[in-house]
DNA sequence: CCCTGATTCGC
DNA sequence: GCGAATCAGG
């Protein structure tokens, strides 16, 4: 996968939104978070706000000249990344577009919902997301639908949604 | 253990 | 330039 002008410019847009750079990395596909890091840093956008309160490192143990005996060990396997990523910017348009200026409102900003496959109910499977998206009355009802882990019903990031919102309500400082 | 971003360094 | 590995922290 390779930085093209548009996923360069959706992963500037979401930074500066402040999301996390594992959400971006999920909204990009084809990439680690640690891509989209290195990537923010080439870009020297790395600061942003207020989002994570970083001090400065100081510095590493660097290289001891000789005395490093790496063990290289075999590579876990990148894990194949299919994620239809083909409408994505479109979608994640609308949400923050409904968004003029409501600081009451703001409940949780980095909700952002990934790329949905807006499946049907009966389209669900046992690796499919169960993450509702809309009125459950409503006629475009759809489930999230991607990959989900064998842990829980749910893909990664809407099971942290799900799960760990304790972590996150504690960040609100 | 989960997560976050920051840095280093081999490619 | 890229990103995995690593680091440092919440």
């Amino acid at each position: 996968m390779n930085w093209t002008d548009e996923r360069v410019e959706l992963l500037k847009k979401l930074w500066s939104e402040g999301l996390s750079a594992s959400q971006i990395a999920a909204q990009l596909g084809g990439v680690s978070r640690n891509a989209v890091i290195g990537k923010v840093h080439r870009l020297k956008l790395s600061g942003r706000g207020r989002t994570t309160a970083t001090p400065a490192r100081p510095k590493k143990p660097a290289t001891p000249t000789a005395a490093a005996p790496k063990p290289v060990s075999s590579r876990p396997a990148p894990a194949p990344r299919p994620v239809a990523a083909t409408l994505g910017a479109t979608a994640l348009q609308v949400q923050f577009d409904a968004e003029p200026a409501r600081p009451a409102l703001r409940a949780t900003q980095d909700v952002v919902v990934p790329i949905s496959r807006r499946l049907q109910l009966v389209q669900l499977s046992e690796r499919t997301c169960k993450w509702p998206n809309g009125d459950p009355l409503s006629e475009d009802f759809n489930f999230c639908g991607n990959e989900c882990a064998d842990t829980g019903p749910y893909c990664r990031y809407h099971a942290r949604l799900a799960f760990q919102p304790a972590s996150e309500r504690r960040r609100v400082r």
